[in-house]
DNA sequence: TTCATTTGACCAGT
DNA sequence: ACTGGTCAAATGAA
């Protein structure tokens, strides 16, 4: 536990000063002379830096306000226990996202790949739960300081049911778990060649997703927390008119056509794969809190029409760079 | 040899 | 005292 403590506040200090650091070398770049470009990289790194400190403070169960605090004159004692408080121990079982069910399409393993890297650190039985929990962070922890974590525990009433728990965001490198993933290490030209496969059948899975998908933004929202970056930035009139989706299922299979809901609180996804992680999901609200079910009918995701392994699809989820704002990129999609 | 998982012990909150 | 969350040594897999 101390380790933990010494290692958070270390990773908060480097955070801290590679901003500093980064704002020194954009002052010396704020001559004209200098490019844009450069002070658009140097600024986007010091706002990352800003994020994963507060984040790092934040998911340590330290209250920070993000909102610049004007100093209050004075009382220099206050300021000083402020800063003994700061460090008091984190609550437990505190900070740990609404539950998500996910069920299994293979039923006896357990919902495994959710487009992250997960190390399992602990498991416990539950009491009043026929299943352990297991509990796992984020495999860049220590080497990119990225606290995000997450909870499985396999349902009661329904066994081959997950029900997953998130914390905290995700402050690493995602593309670095698209190269390095267990799966893919060893022959790297040809899994390159694979990643970049999927990722052209992904683009248009996630055209599709896009085009099916109707939730409402307050939906939106509260996903957030489990999925921080995930967002359809597209809203075309070719997609809102069909014509991006009458084109589209040209080349997707109708399985994963699935008729939306738009009269009730469901929402259906078609289903695809997500690597062995099955993610055709339906979401329901309740009126108390916000539970999300991701389901996936074997029947659907076992059918020989649908074998589609689009496993790279939450590498573009998270990508910011895909180019949903190019509309190069739809004009040549279209051809 | 390295890295991930397992599992009993420990700790903090209630 | 009980429980959930985490640690870390032991173990297993690649």
């Amino acid at each position: 536990m101390e380790k933990t403590m010494d290692w958070e506040q270390n990773t908060l200090l480097n955070e801290l000063t590679q901003g500093r650091d980064f704002t020194n070398m954009l002052r010396k770049h704020l001559h004209p002379s200098s490019s844009p470009e450069t002070r658009q990289v140097l600024l986007d790194k010091i706002l990352c830096s800003y994020d994963k400190a507060l984040s790092l403070l934040n998911c340590s169960g330290y209250m920070v306000e993000t909102k610049p605090r004007v100093s209050t004159l004075g009382s220099p004692e206050s300021d000083a226990s402020d800063k003994k408080d700061m460090f008091k121990k984190r609550k437990t079982s505190s900070g740990w996202s609404e539950q998500i069910r996910v069920c299994s399409a293979t039923s006896l393993e357990g919902p495994l790949d959710d487009g992250y890297c997960w190390r399992k650190y602990g498991q416990k039985d539950i009491l009043g739960s026929n299943f352990p929990r297991g509990y796992y962070r984020c495999t860049h922890r220590y080497s990119q300081g990225c606290l995000a974590g997450k909870q499985i525990q396999r349902s009661d009433e329904d066994p081959t049911i997950f029900e997953v728990k998130y914390r905290g965001r995700h402050t690493c490198n995602q593309v670095s778990h698209l190269v390095a993933t267990p799966k893919e290490k060893g022959n790297h030209y040809r899994e390159k060649q694979q990643v970049e496969e999927k990722q052209k059948q992904s683009e248009e899975m996630l055209l599709s997703f896009e085009t099916e998908l109707k939730v409402n933004t307050e939906d939106l929202d509260k996903r957030e927390n489990i999925f921080p970056s995930f967002s359809f930035p597209i809203e075309s009139e070719e997609v809102q008119n069909g014509l991006l989706r009458n084109s589209l299922m040209k080349n997707i299979s109708p399985a994963f056509v699935s008729p939306a809901t738009s009269e009730s609180n469901y929402f259906s996804v078609s289903a695809f794969q997500m690597g062995s992680f099955d993610f055709s999901q339906n979401v329901q609200t309740s009126e108390s809190e916000l539970t999300e079910i991701i389901s996936a009918p074997a029947s659907v995701t076992n059918s020989p029409i649908v074998d589609l392994d689009i496993s790279s699809l939450e590498k573009l989820e998270f990508d910011q760079s895909f180019p949903f704002d190019n509309p190069e990129f739809f004009t040549n999609f279209l051809q």
